[in-house]
RNA sequence: GCCCGGAUGGUGGAAUUGGUAGACACGCAGGACUUAAAAUCCUGUGGCCAUCGCGGCCGUGCGGGUUCAAGUCCCGCUCCGGGUACCA
């Protein structure tokens, strides 16, 4: 066999690379000279400037996340991850089963390779549609009609895929003049080139099954193209298609008009037409994924230069030991004349021998995609990480992060992740071994409401006496809704001399309404002046307090008084109001190690479970019992202040030194709760008469349920609920409810 | 359209495995202390009925069901929030 050249073998090896130069379809503005994201194109114009923008082929650096589909999807079984971004995870990789199919175009030694996840249909189809991108338009469309389809492949260009994907209804085509042959029914059926095949999917071209799905629906109705119904739904007979006006499902039903597949019902008219394609060498069962891979070029200054040069055309890596390779100075920021990204404007942009490097820099997730493992070596000069530092952190237990990264950020990481797992640099599968999701904060904002045509503001539960317009006014001078009228005055000179009509008890109350939080708005609250107001524990404790982690809730400070309160009783049960310290080196109660001990056991739950906001009410609950109690005994205090110190960790830190202590209570012991402190002597049933809570009874905690039974029964309170009736059982739960069931 | 969440008092929320619905707070009402205010403390607070200090009925978005027992499980809806979309 003949040797290849190097560059034919470069060629071949960029084929298998994970990271590998291919043509890709960008949004290209020539009068910026840049390539744009896809939010940055509106209407066919770059948004800045408004000038034109076409979809063009640039040679571009791409990773093969692709590679990693399956790995990708499996590995979401094996980690702790919400499974609402495991969903998103899932439907971003898009894994669907199907069957890639050659149907032979006549006249022609060119062949359509389609993939559809519904073989049993290929008897309804009646076209065939290749994406305007697809290279065998060229190869197929007839003389007579290259002009039409040139035309339309032009204009379809200059749409990005964002304008495409929104004109859902629109439908837009053009006819090549070439016909398809069916290879199960050897009908021949018309090639079309329509926009709303993607070239990026499956092979960028379909076969059309109008009956059954409502794109092919459209566009058969559109450009009058025939339907043939082939799945008929289960108790139902086939449809007269001219006054369908959508495609029927086909999800389930018995075929029809299918050769012989007739009859069958649609699992085994799929496995049954796999078979014959697999068989007569038609095609083959394959799996397609949504997943796209990442494209890693960017042609700005800002991102990591790639170690890369260029020799005959080709790429190579830079040797080891001209790493790292840093950013060229440049003269200005933007492109070339020749628009050639920034680093074609730096001097002396190539190696010793003369090669010149790659102008393109990297993108953000260059960055984000593996910094958890440097941060496991920071000070390693010689590699990422050393696979003792590795072995040693393994992954990232916790991560707590929003789904905005969901399809991009949390994707390239696992993807990476992968990668060096496969090079044996890290030792896990997986980067982040669990993660949650943390709910936003959303604006609450306040409206006062102007008369119209008046200075005069009436309050809220007055308003609809009136014809008034609802004005935003500024959060930071309404409290708990009651507006600050001197500071409403101050607060713009429009409103000086304002006059009110308050409501009951002189007040004026604002409207509120959940917004995005904004400056337009004014419901943009700063923490700094919660902070100067409360404390940044009280903030922090607060925010715990608001509800559960995961959830998005408005930011509103209704409540914040009620924490604020809680630190200053604990402080209390420190210190009097003269700054005496109280703590004395007493023998705690049972009572008093009763109370501690419950709330180790809460806290210490309740932090594996993220439930920060029971964990404030389990500590506003001790310190109200302990206040009760009188309690200042050392004993059960300090283990309190080392259980409240991350969530106020100043204010437990100013405690434990006036207590006494040198140290740093963050270096303290968690307690311990103490099984023989919680258990009670007695248990409080619940006595319920046909699962209706009557009373209350009160019983030894070791009484077996005999006795339970009888005292329940023997109850005063059990007598009415009894009497004339025949009590068919009695259900005892030790420790938790007795419910009598009477009839 | 599809997928995923959610809905509990005036408000934020609690109820972890089907076992006392409304913990803990906010707000509100009343009271104590004070010349007054702040701070602090006490009492009450889901709705309806009541011979308002006994007690009863209803009640976790709506309609059914399973169960001795349902906020929790099942079936069918409504509304709200989020994600995603010509994916063949």
């Amino acid at each position: 066999m003949e040797k290849m050249s190097e560059k034919e073998q470069q060629e071949v090896l960029l084929n298998y690379r994970i990271a590998y130069l291919a043509d890709t379809m960008v949004n290209w503005c020539p009068a910026l000279g840049t390539v744009l994201a896809n939010d940055e194109v509106k209407d066919g114009v770059s948004l800045r400037g408004g000038h034109p923008v076409e979809q063009k082929v640039m040679r571009q650096w791409s990773l093969r996340v692709s590679a990693y589909a399956e790995r990708l999807l499996k590995g979401l079984d094996n980690i702790d991850w919400t499974e609402s971004l495991k969903e998103i995870q899932k439907n971003w990789i898009g894994r669907s089963e199907g069957a890639e199919m050659v149907f032979p175009v006549k006249d022609s030694d060119v062949e359509m390779k389609i993939f559809t996840t519904r073989a049993d249909t290929v008897f309804g189809v009646t076209f065939m549609v290749l994406a305007p991108e697809s290279e065998l338009v060229d190869k197929i469309v007839k003389p007579d009609k290259k002009a039409e389809v040139d035309q339309y492949i032009k204009d379809a260009r200059k749409r990005t895929e964002r304008e495409r994907m929104s004109e859902v209804k629109k439908m837009t085509g053009v006819f090549t003049g070439a016909y398809a042959i069916n290879p199960l029914n050897n009908e021949e059926v018309p090639v079309w080139v329509s926009d709303y095949v993607l070239a990026g999917y499956g092979t960028g071209a379909i076969m059309a099954v109008p009956a059954h799905d409502s794109r092919d629906f459209a566009f058969a109705r559109t450009f009058d193209l025939p339907i043939v119904q082939v799945v008929v739904p289960r108790g139902e007979e086939p449809g007269d298609i001219d006054k369908w006006d959508d495609a029927r499902d086909s999800k389930e039903g018995y075929m029809i008009n299918s050769g012989f597949l007739n009859g069958l019902n649609v699992p085994e008219a799929i496995e049954k037409t796999n078979e014959y394609i697999r068989e007569k060498g038609l095609g083959e069962v394959k799996v397609n994924y949504r997943l796209r891979d990442a494209i890693f070029s960017r042609q700005r200054y800002w991102g990591e230069p790639f170690p890369v040069y260029y020799k005959d055309g080709m790429p190579y890596t830079l040797d080891e030991s001209e790493l790292p390779l840093e950013l060229p100075e440049v003269d200005k920021y933007l492109p070339t004349d020749k628009g050639e990204p920034p680093l074609g404007r730096a001097k002396n942009w190539k190696t010793k021998e003369g090669y010149p490097l790659e102008l393109n820099t990297m993108p953000g997730f260059a960055g984000s995609s593996a910094y958890y493992l440097r941060y496991m070596d920071p000070h390693n000069d010689q590699m990422l990480v050393s696979p003792e530092a590795n072995r040693y952190w393994q992954d990232v237990d916790l991560y707590i992060g929003g789904t905005e990264h969901a399809t991009g950020h949390l994707i390239y990481s696992r993807f990476w992740n992968k990668f060096l797992y496969d090079l044996g640099v890290v030792c896990k599968p997986e980067p982040f071994r669990k993660l949650v999701n943390q709910g936003m904060i959303q604006g609450r904002s306040n409206f006062v409401y102007r008369i119209k045509g008046t200075n005069t503001f009436v309050s809220y539960n007055l308003k609809n006496d009136y014809d008034v317009t609802p004005l935003h006014v500024d959060v930071n001078i309404v409290n708990n809704d009651i507006l600050d009228i001197d500071a409403f005055k101050k607060w713009n000179p429009e409103y000086k001399d304002a006059e009110f009509i308050l409501e009951e008890g002189d007040k004026y109350v604002c409207g509120w309404a959940v917004e995005k939080m904004s400056k337009s708005m004014f419901n943009v609250v700063n923490p700094d002046d919660i902070i100067e107001q409360y404390g940044a524990d009280t903030l922090r404790l607060y925010e715990m307090f608001l509800g559960p982690l995961e959830q998005s809730k408005p930011w509103d400070t209704n409540g914040i008084d009620g924490v604020h309160k809680f630190l200053r009783k604990t402080w209390r049960l420190f210190s009097d109001r003269d700054d005496n310290i109280l703590v004395t080196d007493e023998e705690p109660s049972k009572a008093e190690l009763k109370v501690l001990h419950r709330t180790i056991s809460k806290v210490t739950d309740d932090i594996e479970r993220f439930s920060f906001n029971t964990c404030v009410s389990a500590f506003m609950i001790c310190v109200n019992e302990l206040s009760d109690l009188k309690c200042h005994k050392r004993a059960i205090l300090e283990p309190l202040l080392v259980l409240l110190s991350p969530f106020a960790p100043h204010m437990t830190e100013e405690l434990w030194h006036l207590s006494g202590h040198n140290d740093s209570i963050v270096d303290a012991t968690w307690p311990l709760a103490e099984e023989k402190y919680l258990k009670d002597d007695t248990v409080i049933y619940p006595v319920s008469f046909n699962g209706k809570m009557r009373f209350k009874l009160e019983m030894p905690a070791q009484a077996d349920n005999a006795e339970i039974e009888k005292a329940a029964l023997e109850h005063e309170g059990a007598a009415k609920w009894i009497e004339g009736k025949t009590i068919r059982k009695v259900i005892i739960v030790p420790g938790k409810i007795i419910n009598i069931v009477v009839s």
